[in-house]
RNA sequence: GGGCCAGUAGCUCAGUCGGUUAGAGCAGGGGACUCAUAAUCCCUUGGUCGCGGGUUCGAGUCCUGCCUGGCCUACCA
C-alpha cells in the first residue's frame, strides 16, 4: 500500500485582528492532526493564509493611516509569529491578496460562467454618500424599529427583532457617520439551486461531514430551493475586480476558500510540485478544519465551486465548536480574551496544546477552558506522571546507557505497543481527548513498575548493577513510547526526548520497538509545573489592554472615530424620569420655515413663520440669531413644540418653540427632520 | 417558535451491539515510600445514570413525554 497523500487546511484567519486563544483551538487541532499523519508516514501538507479582503480591512487600514496592502502585510507577519510560537507549522502561509489567488479566482469564475451558473440581479442596498460606497448590514447602525433601542446593528437588535438595514430608524454609516441612502446596484449571483442534487448527494453521503452538520444542512437549506448566492460587491472594495464585470468585486467569501488552493500553489512553485497532483488527483485527500460559524460556506458554496471548477472535493470537513472560558463566552472585560502573544509572554505553549487535546473531541461541542483544571491537568498528567517517569530513571543510566538487550518487563512494553493502534484511531478520528486518556493510562502502568522494582534500593549494592540498569531501561522505554504517542501534541517535548535518548522521534513505528544498548544524555527538566501566578497575570494584563483600546465592535469603532466628550451630559444631567404620558403632553411637530427675519431690537431673536402644512401657520420667536442667518433657514424643516401656550413677548406673540441644542450663543443647532418627513408630522 | 446536541461521583469525562456488581482521572480520607519537579505507589469514601412512562427475561444504553443547559436558526423546515 502506498502512503496516503493528504492536503490539510485551517480556516484563513481574517487579517483584521490578532490571533487569540479562541483561534488557537482550530490551529492546534489541525496541527496535531497533521503531525500525527506525518508520523504515520503520510505525505501530509498543511496550508493556510491570511484572509485579507473586505470592507473591514479598509476601515482598519484607514484607522492606522496606512494602505490596505501595508496593513495586511503587518497582520500576516504577526499572525505567523503567533502561530510559530505555538509550534503550528504550515508548509505554506499565503495571502488571499496574491496573484496566484487572483488567477485561480478568474479560473473558478470562468467555470461558473461556462456552467451558466452566474446571473445578474439588481438589488437595493444602503449607500454611504460620503464614503461613496455600499454598506454591508453590519456597517450600518441605528434605532430598532420595534423596541426603540439605539445604536443597533443593521440586521438585528438586542431585543431579538430582525430587519433589514433599510428598516432602521435614523441609520448611520459606520464608515463616515453619514446617513445612508437606498440605492440600486447590480450584483452577480451564483444560481446554487442548479447544484442542488449534487450538494444533496455530497453532503448527505455520511462520508464527508459530521452527522449533526449533515442534518443542519438538510434542515436549513437543502429542504427547499437554494437561494442564489450574492457573490459580488460594487466598488470601492478591497479585493479583486471581476474581469468581465468592471466596477464589481468578488465578495470576500468567494476568494477566501480559493486561497487554500492559492497557498498550495505558492508551495508547489517553490518546491517543483504540481498543483494538479494536490488539487485534481482523486488520490489526494483534502481535509478542511473550520469552526462551526463558517459551516455553510464550506459545505455548500465551496463544494459547489470545487465541483464546477473540476477540483478535488473535500474528503472531510472537520468542524469544531467555540472556546469558552470558565463556562462563559470569552470576554474582554473579564480578561479572558487572551491574545496568542500575551499567552506566550507568560506560559509554555505546550500547556495549551495538551490542554486543548484533552478537551477536543470529534463533535462540534464548544470546549471550555477552566483555569483551575488547566493547571491541574498539566501538573498531574504531564509533570507528575509522564515526565516524572524519565525524571526518576534517567540519572541511573546516565553513565551506563541502556541495557544491551531489552529486559523482561511483564509485557508492559508490548501492551503499550498494542495500544498504539487504538490511540492512532482516536487521533485519526480527531478524538484527541480519547487519545490522551489512552496514553495517560500507559503512564499509569509505567510508574508502578518503577515503584515495584525500587531502583533506589538496587543502586545501593553494586551487585545489582545489572538489575538497576534493566529497571531503568524499561522505565525509559515506556516513557519513550508515551512520548512518541504524545509527539503530535507536544512536538518540542518529543524533540527534547529524542535528543536525550540519541534517537530522534520521526515515526509512529518507533513505538513498537524498544531501544537497547544506547547511550543516554544528561537529563534536564523537560517541563515545569504551571505557575498559577502567571496565569492570573496573563488574565489581568488582558483586562488592562482591552480597557483602553476596545475597538472590536462597530459601535465602538464609531465612538472612537467621533470621540464624543462626556462633559456635555455632565454639564446638564438628565432630568427626572418621566412617563410616556408626560412626554406625550408635549406635542412636537415637524414644521417648515416659510419666513425668517431678524428682530432688530432683540439681541438673540429671529422671528419665524412656520407651516404645519396647509394653512396652519405659527409665528415663533427663536433665540438663534447668533447662529443662523434668516435666509439659510427659509424652506428648511424644523421641529417645533406646537402645543406650547402662546406667550406675549415684547416683539409680538410667540406661538411655540423651535427645538434646538447647543451651548448657546453661536453654538446653537436647530433640529431638523430627515427628508421624507412632512410638515405636521408628530414626533413620537 | 423550530432544529441539533448534551445531562452518569464534588469536578472533568468513559461506558462498544441492550447483558454480570456502572468505570477512570482529579479532588477528599487513610497508609507506604524517598529515585523523582511537595512528584510516586497502595487502599479507600463517594452515584435515584436529569425526571416520569413504555418496550424487553434484562435499559445508563432503545422508544416517548417533560425539565435543565449549550449551540444553531427564525413566522420557515
Amino acid at each position: 500500500m502506498t502512503s496516503r497523500r493528504i492536503l490539510v487546511t485551517s480556516a484563513l484567519p481574517y487579517a483584521n485582528g490578532p490571533i487569540h486563544i479562541g483561534h488557537l483551538v482550530e490551529y492546534i487541532q489541525t496541527d496535531i492532526w497533521v503531525r500525527f499523519q506525518r508520523l504515520r508516514g503520510a505525505d501530509c501538507r498543511y496550508f493556510c493564509a491570511d484572509d485579507t479582503h473586505g470592507t473591514a480591512i479598509t476601515i482598519s487600514a484607514k484607522r492606522n493611516e496606512v494602505s490596505e496592502e501595508e496593513f495586511i502585510a503587518k497582520m500576516s507577519a504577526e499572525h505567523q509569529t503567533d502561530f510559530a510560537g505555538f509550534a503550528i507549522e504550515f508548509d505554506n502561509y499565503g495571502s488571499t491578496n496574491s496573484e496566484e489567488n487572483r488567477e485561480l479566482c478568474a479560473q473558478f469564475w470562468k467555470s461558473l460562467r461556462d456552467a451558466d451558473l452566474v446571473i445578474e440581479k439588481e438589488i437595493e442596498q444602503l449607500y454611504d454618500p460620503e464614503a461613496q460606497q455600499f454598506l454591508a448590514d453590519r456597517f450600518v447602525r441605528g434605532t430598532c424599529p420595534k423596541c426603540g433601542r439605539t445604536n443597533q446593528p443593521g440586521d438585528n437588535c438586542e431585543c431579538g427583532h430582525t430587519y433589514t438595514p433599510a428598516d432602521l430608524i435614523d441609520p448611520v454609516s459606520v464608515l463616515s457617520g453619514a446617513t445612508p441612502e437606498l440605492r440600486k446596484a447590480t450584483h452577480l449571483f451564483v444560481a446554487l439551486e442548479k447544484l442542488h442534487p449534487f450538494l444533496e448527494k455530497w453532503s448527505q453521503s455520511g462520508e464527508h461531514l459530521q452527522t449533526e452538520v449533515a442534518n443542519y444542512l438538510k434542515g436549513h437549506f437543502l429542504h427547499e430551493e437554494l437561494r442564489d448566492w450574492d457573490i459580488s460587491r460594487p466598488g470601492p472594495y478591497f479585493g479583486f475586480e471581476i474581469p468581465d464585470s468592471p466596477g464589481n468585486y468578488w465578495y470576500v467569501w468567494f476568494d477566501a476558500p480559493i486561497g487554500y488552493i492559492a497557498s498550495t500553489w505558492e508551495w508547489c512553485k517553490r518546491n517543483g510540485e504540481s498543483l494538479d497532483k494536490w488539487w485534481k488527483d482523486p488520490e489526494t485527500e483534502v481535509h478542511h478544519f473550520i469552526g462551526k460559524d463558517i459551516t455553510y460556506f464550506h459545505t455548500l458554496f465551496w463544494p459547489g465551486m470545487l465541483q464546477t471548477a473540476g477540483f478535488t472535493l473535500p474528503t472531510k470537513v472537520h468542524i469544531h465548536g467555540f472556546l469558552t472560558v470558565g463556562g462563559e463566552k470569552m470576554s474582554k472585560s473579564k480578561g479572558t480574551f487572551v491574545k496568542a502573544a500575551k499567552y506566550l509572554e507568560h506560559l509554555d505553549p505546550a500547556y495549551l496544546r495538551y490542554y486543548y487535546a484533552t478537551k477536543l473531541g470529534p463533535r462540534l461541542d464548544d470546549l471550555d477552558l477552566n483555569v483551575a483544571e488547566f493547571a491541574e491537568k498539566i501538573d498531574s498528567d504531564l509533570v507528575g506522571k509522564v515526565v516524572n517517569i524519565a525524571s526518576r530513571c534517567a540519572k541511573f543510566v546516565q553513565t551506563t546507557g541502556l541495557s544491551a538487550a531489552y529486559p523482561d518487563d511483564d509485557g508492559r512494553f508490548e501492551y503499550a505497543a498494542q495500544a498504539g493502534e487504538e490511540i492512532a484511531a482516536a487521533y485519526e478520528a480527531c478524538d484527541y481527548n480519547r487519545a490522551m486518556r489512552l496514553i495517560l493510562e500507559l503512564a499509569d502502568r509505567a510508574n508502578p513498575f518503577i515503584e515495584a522494582n525500587k531502583p533506589w534500593e538496587l543502586r545501593k549494592d553494586p551487585a545489582n548493577a545489572q538489575a538497576l540498569q534493566d529497571v531503568c531501561t524499561v522505565g525509559i522505554n515506556l516513557f519513550r513510547q508515551i512520548i512518541i504517542y504524545l509527539s503530535p501534541v507536544l512536538p518540542k517535548l518529543a524533540t527534547e526526548v529524542g535528543a536525550l535518548l540519541n534517537d530522534p522521534i520521526t515515526s509512529w513505528d518507533q513505538s513498537q520497538t524498544p531501544l537497547a544498548g544506547t547511550q543516554i544524555n544528561k537529563f534536564e527538566h523537560l517541563m515545569k509545573r504551571v505557575d498559577t501566578k502567571r496565569v492570573q497575570a496573563m488574565i489581568d494584563e488582558s483586562k488592562e489592554e482591552t480597557a483602553d483600546a476596545d475597538a472590536a465592535n462597530p459601535a465602538d469603532e464609531i465612538a472612537a472615530k467621533f470621540n464624543d466628550s462626556a462633559d456635555v451630559l455632565a454639564a446638564e444631567p438628565l432630568a427626572e424620569e418621566c412617563t410616556i404620558d408626560d412626554f406625550m403632553k408635549v406635542d412636537l411637530r415637524v414644521a417648515r420655515v416659510l419666513h425668517a427675519e431678524e428682530v432688530t431690537d432683540a439681541r438673540k431673536l429671529l422671528k419665524l413663520t412656520l407651516s404645519l402644512g396647509g394653512d396652519e401657520r405659527r409665528q415663533v420667536f427663536a433665540g438663534i440669531k447668533a447662529a443662523y442667518k434668516p435666509e439659510d433657514l427659509i424652506g428648511r424643516l424644523v421641529v417645533m413644540v406646537a402645543n406650547l401656550k402662546p406667550r406675549q413677548m415684547k416683539f409680538g406673540l410667540s406661538e411655540g418653540m423651535v427645538a434646538a441644542a447647543g451651548e448657546g450663543g453661536a453654538e446653537v443647532f436647530v433640529l431638523t427632520a430627515d427628508e421624507g418627513a412632512k410638515p405636521g408630522h408628530r414626533v413620537h
